[in-house]
DNA sequence: CGTGTGATTGACGCCTGTCAACGTCTGTGG
DNA sequence: CCACAGACGTTGACAGGCGTCAATCACACG
């Protein structure tokens, strides 16, 4: 008989990742915790497809997933990553559009498939969880807004350099200051918007400029300071 | 003695624009309408400035509003437009954050003002207006998303004959094909990412090439399947 | 009539995308 | 154990899109 592994209790995951669920009356939480679904799913794995139809959201127990946009020619454009406590999907459940993002998985991960109406009732019946879900909603906002603004604005190498710095800020760094999550040079300029060739001509130059060190994808942070002059970030 | 505008009731645009306030009760209307303020704008006027705590949002009555962000060396990068019913500012307001957006009348503007606590107070008490205003949010910020991506992906080219027909959509056109909204060149520069020069030059082709004509800042969209094509847009 | 803002045009060159070739590593199958 | 395929990473050459600088023109306004 196969392995299953433990199904995550909601009451663990809320208490320890502070996530939107946070307010949440108990009996709401025995009742996301009966309702939803759980998976492991391997590095690789697309969880859902631009314009399908979403019959639930879903939120991150472990593991790292990538969002992503399919433009022209097929070429990905990487609209965020969600991680830990992360819930994603959701922006299509309450639109009731198809999603406008890809989700594949980058980092092995465990996710948990919250259905559409369990969803939709705490909203309705919970303002401070739809608070919250909206404040989220908002800050997301504020970030692609800045997010339009760098790529519109700023060269390669600044973006280039900023990314490292926000990747620092959502996956942390081990104790060697290598960056905590994984990406192929085509996912990195997946997210930058360039060329992967260019991508790797400046993760050279940084190294050569005592910014970063390299081993393969383990990308070292070696003089942050510099790398946000280099990205031009203010705040 | 002056004459002051007649302050319209909330009644009225509720019912011409189909705004997210649709679903609130009589008496929540009147109060609305009790509490907001209503004011006048001349082009150029700016409402808020990016990073300004906000004590309310606005609501659109008349005219055009551009939101934008000041990004690297104070070039501004505008975000979008807000119209006639179109909300602008309760994002910081709900998220409780300083304004991401600075925003600027670019036509002759009727605002009304309703203040942070009427609005939480919508947001708390009705859960229909709750979810019609995050609907909106997630509408926009799948809008943002496209965005990315096209700014990422795109040439400026093709994101400029994208932008002319957004801005048919969003502003229209008038019985002679020209574009309903004024904008300097600067400025569409501002939205495509890009420099006046490169804008202007442009423009001269895609007229050049019979897809547009150029009357001073009107412009006349000639053949709007082949500016479809050249900006790449399928849906 | 001077001033200022916006529009236009030309020259110039760098950043960056594209193409092509080659190196590296991993896993698979014979 | 080795050969091979396939994915990923790297490097070089090259062209052209696009940003920058500078000069000039057009037009409105006090």
């Amino acid at each position: 008989m196969k392995n299953i592994p433990e199904i995550p209790g909601c009451i663990n995951c809320i208490s320890n990742f502070k996530s939107v669920f946070k307010n949440l009356s108990e009996d709401e939480i025995n009742k996301l915790s009966f309702d939803k679904g759980c998976d492991q799913y391997k590095r690789g794995t697309i969880i859902y497809n631009e314009g399908s139809r979403m019959t639930g959201c879903y939120c991150v127990n472990d593991g790292i997933i990538k969002l992503y946009k399919t433009g022209v020619e097929g070429k990905e454009q990487i609209i965020r990553f969600a991680k830990k406590g992360d819930i994603i999907g959701f922006r299509s459940v309450l639109s009731n559009e198809a999603a406008c993002t890809s989700a594949k998985v980058i980092d092995d991960a465990m996710l948990c498939f919250i259905p559409s109406v369990t969803f939709f009732e705490l909203v309705e019946n919970n303002a401070k969880f739809s608070m919250e879900l909206m404040q989220m909603t908002c800050r997301e906002l504020g970030e692609a807004n800045s997010y339009i603004t760098d790529i519109a604005q700023k060269t390669v190498r600044e973006r280039l350099a900023e990314i490292l710095i926000h990747l620092k800020n959502d996956f942390g760094l081990d104790n060697e200051g290598v960056l905590q999550i994984s990406l192929t040079r085509e996912e990195l300029a997946n997210i930058v918007g360039t060329a992967t060739e260019s991508v790797i001509r400046l993760l050279s130059e940084f190294k050569s400029d005592a910014l970063i060190d390299l081993n393969g994808r383990k990308i070292k942070l070696l003089n942050i300071p510099k790398l946000i002059k280099t990205g031009n970030i203010y705040e």
